[in-house]
DNA sequence: GACGGGATAGGTATTTTTTCCTAATAAAGA
DNA sequence: TCTTTATTAGGAAAAAATACCTATCCCGTC
């Protein structure tokens, strides 16, 4: 989440590529030049202090830089995990129905009465994470190349596809169809493969595979 | 020069993609739902209300939305247009990794250096849609109560799974091979089933299959 | 060395935004 | 159809940011 200091930070970042100081970019701006001091990011008892959207806007006027570039400056570096969104509505139809009139313009968007909105389900678990297939051991269900996306927490049913590592180090992806409390009965995404029961105590974690990637 | 305006208005599409109301958003955020009031944008004597930095901030973090996307849909030059990627970023790596140690944590979730980043792609189009398919027709690949996401505006080369709807109102999903001016060729995605070649003439419309859910 | 301007800390007054509250209307659910 | 919840307009109070002011320090110029 953005915080005060990305914004002061970013702030600091573009006086010091002008190669001015805070409170001459606050004087260019036609703000009071100690608007942006350092004493007064935070008040007497520590609360944070936020520069305001209009006093942001007159600074990003004077010095000629868009809002979109003063953003990119208070990104952080990638190495940490950001949260994942709940994600947009994308309207949502039966294959039936796509074979009816009326619901896709001529250029094939979606047009009329009848579709629902879903959400893209499972994105809202923190701890989602995405594997990229290599090789075509498990084609035509997962291609070389296919990005898998992983929820750890998703509850795990009979017919969910599961990715799972052993205590062996092997990871794989299955078709979960049982488990008790020794093992875990898993069908074989390849044809002609043979189904395996793992004992619970041989897997390190498994976590289903909500989305596959095209 | 941003203007308070670009902000509401960014604000209006925000809340208007993930299909919420200016309240809703607010108090999604944690804020009093009457803050974005379109009726308190301004003040009585008609002085313009600018958002408060640290309200954004509170309504990005809840609805994961970076700061850089959200100045995106400040953006003039985007006007008419939603093409802002409202993706996650998901943690990837690749499946022959996952095996190794050190990735993992004890849950199974990521940890560790290595794991790049990826935004979930194509969901930047704003004709984005998804069906959900009937029957086990296209099993094992695409199963009953599947939801399929498609991407009109996606390019589609040798191996896209495509969904295409003919003039004779059939749809089909089906794996594309290559097209010239007058057919496309197409794979089946069912085995033994025989691949088609389609004139041109005869499909209303053809988009690639982008997700599948699992 | 003296002077002027800029940068910064810090206090107070003013302005601005959010919160809290009320009321009316619209939408959703039973 | 009725009830409940959500959305929105609008007013007053509280909280927060800026403007104004003062003082000190630093740097550059004469």
């Amino acid at each position: 989440m953005l915080s005060h200091q990305d914004i002061w930070a970013a702030l600091d970042k573009l006086a010091e590529r002008f190669s001015m100081s805070p409170s001459a970019i606050a004087r260019q701006a036609g703000l009071d030049p100690t608007t942006f001091n350092k004493s007064k990011r935070s008040s007497s008892d520590g609360k944070a202090r936020w520069p305001s959207t209009e006093s942001l806007s007159k600074v990003l006027g004077a010095l000629g830089v868009s809002f979109e570039d003063f953003a990119a400056l208070t990104s952080k570096s990638q190495s940490g995990r950001l949260s994942i969104p709940m994600g947009a509505n994308v309207p949502l139809i039966g294959l039936a129905q796509a074979a009816e009139t009326g619901y896709f313009d001529s250029s094939g968007y979606p047009v009329g009465e009848g579709w629902d909105e879903v959400r893209i389900p499972g994105l809202s678990d923190d701890h989602v994470f995405a594997l990229q297939v290599n090789g075509d051991a498990m084609a035509p269900i997962l291609r070389d190349g296919d990005r898998v996306i992983i929820s750890p927490n998703a509850n795990i049913g009979l017919g969910d596809r599961v990715i799972l590592k052993t205590r062996s180090s092997e990871v794989m992806a299955k078709e979960f169809e049982k488990m008790n409390s020794q093992s875990v009965s898993l069908l074989s995404l390849k044809p002609n493969t043979p189904d395996r029961e793992i004992p619970l105590k041989d897997i390190k974690w498994m976590a289903r595979i909500i989305w596959v990637s095209q």
